[in-house]
DNA sequence: TAGCGATATGATGAATTTATGAAATCGCAG
DNA sequence: CTGCGATTTCATAAATTCATCATATCGCTA
């Protein structure tokens, strides 16, 4: 993970070689996780991450430097804590309409299938 | 990649896990390339997208195959010719947001370095 | 300055995705 | 039924990401 280089940079990167490097960025569980607890609050520090999470700090603190390379968070420094906040609020917007699709998506794959118990729930 | 299993079915697959899934199937530049094509017709000949993006038959294929494991387009065989559509209008929207928000994401970054000559640049 | 809590980075094996080419399948026409 | 164009599936090596643990760094306090 360390190797990885910038997303973005490039002058002759095609832009849906770099839409698909932001959809990287996206592409964990937990990423996502994360990014949903900070659309919720102005900033949330890494302690309160931790415990939210249920991760070890140092599993945490990898999938937040994926997301701070691909500009998706933002990190305050404040003495020993470290608030992040997400960087842009069209970050929470792709999250709502990524959940808009899902639900249709799931709606439809639900109506097609003689029963509905292997889909997920439509949780909040 | 045969061996990939359906990404949103489960009932007990948490929806941040979906979401991610969601993602991966977003998660390479020629899909995107390819969603994008979809995006501006409402049905495309897979003979089109070979001549559009230049792939090997069996290349185009296997992503295609992965965009239809994710539910993002639709195949409708008519004789010896296959065509694809996007499975749901979301999936413009979701390239859509995403396009705006690269577009923060880019000027932001280029307010910020000396000179802009390593970022892409804004094509439409 | 040393110690400590909080957090980030480095390293590496395991898992997954991508790239690529061979082979199979589908539907049509003769 | 055979041949053929169009497309999909299969197989597998290479590349990338994920999971996990050890180590380093940051900032504060005594």
């Amino acid at each position: 993970m360390k190797s990885q280089s910038e997303p973005y940079s490039d002058e002759h990167r095609p832009l849906y070689e770099v839409k698909a490097n932001l959809f990287k960025g996206l592409a964990h569980p937990l990423r996502i996780r994360i990014l949903e607890v900070l659309s919720a609050a102005p900033e949330v520090a890494v302690s309160d991450l931790l415990a939210e999470t249920g991760l070890e700090p140092s599993h945490l603190s990898q999938h937040l430097s994926v997301l701070r390379r691909h500009h998706l968070v933002v990190a305050d420094r404040r003495g020993s804590l470290v608030y992040y906040r997400l960087a842009y609020p069209q970050v929470a917007d792709l999250l709502a309409v990524s959940r808009s699709l899902l639900v249709d998506i799931l709606e439809t794959t639900r109506d097609q299938l003689t029963g509905s118990a292997t889909l997920p729930t439509l949780q909040p």
